[in-house]
DNA sequence: GTCTATAATTTGATAGAC
DNA sequence: GTCTATCAAATTATAGAC
């Protein structure tokens, strides 16, 4: 079947897919235009700078997390089948040597991005955060817990040793730590 | 004081401050030369292509990793003192804003690197877990001990995250949870 | 909206004088 | 070893035809 979104949401994706595995510094107009049939020019035409790609596709990337945030039914779950479904997302978004968490491969890069690109990690992040402290406000308290920033920092750390390493060992270490941090015992 | 420094050292050294600061993609022969002083044909004759840089790089930043880590006086200080001074070592290398550990940066931008340099990263990577697995020989076994992965990569993710929030509150709390997991009680 | 054409700059890299 | 000079390629970006 032929590709019906829009040229704008195919850049996006084509963009998305490069910038996870490569990062935005080694991605060009050029190479997002070969990817999805045009010349740079039109990829231009929707995105006028790069830094208006970068802000864009970090806005679509927090957004469509977001979404998939909002369908987990934290009643029906509850706090801990919430705070799985949570790490099953991020386990979702890495494929080593193809992919990690777009927010932790630019995160790394950060200093070298485009102000805008930055708002938007930050962004991310933030709304992680506080999903997670909403998800914490239902958890018995416990001394062991790991503070929702602590959380999320373990996942992307996580992601980007098992990229460099070859191997998810890292990850489902980490992803495994963080539920029997949770649960207490 | 001048310094005194070969000009190859100078050249690694000011690639070090750019890379940890932005990223590899993001330095340019020409940066470099402009920091010491020289014209960029002249870093081509110390480093012939980007990769050799790359590579020493990386190497020059284990040496001193490790020679570092060889100055920690296990028996004196025991395990728990050891791990203290491990993660010293990170929290050193993380000015926010200015620097992460280099691995950390690389390990990111992994997959557009050149061969040689990805070798490297994982050499740092096996080097820091065999350390720490030496040292956790010697500590009481207990079910809450994270794996040496495990540390490495939440302390690197840490670094990461605190660069994008432009806030040391991630490294901080992952420092002080990896020393009360190592504790246990 | 997409194209051709092209500008302006940067980049990794090399040849050859000193 | 460092320089001048230069190259070929790539990159971000724009103007204007269709």
């Amino acid at each position: 079947m032929p590709d019906t979104s829009s040229m704008r949401e195919r850049i996006l994706s084509a963009a998305e897919k490069r910038v996870r595995a490569l990062g935005f510094n080694a991605v060009s107009f050029r190479d997002l235009a070969s990817d999805v049939g045009v010349k740079s020019s039109s990829v231009h035409y929707h995105f006028p700078q790069k830094e208006d790609l970068g802000a864009q596709l970090v806005r679509r990337y927090t957004e469509r997390f977001q979404a998939r945030l909002d369908e987990i039914d934290i009643e029906e779950v509850g706090p801990i089948g919430a705070l799985e479904a949570f790490i099953a997302l991020y386990a979702e978004a890495l494929v080593v040597g193809e992919s990690v968490c777009l927010c932790a491969i630019l995160a790394a890069e950060a200093n070298s991005l485009p102000g805008r690109v930055n708002i938007g990690i930050q962004a991310f992040f933030q709304a992680n955060t506080e999903w997670l402290t909403e998800i914490q406000k239902r958890m018995p308290s416990s001394e062991k817990r790991m503070s929702p920033i602590e959380i999320v920092s373990a996942l992307e750390g996580a992601m980007i040793v098992s990229t460099a390493m070859k191997s998810r060992e890292a990850f489902d270490a980490t992803a495994q730590r963080i539920m029997a941090n949770c649960k207490g015992h």
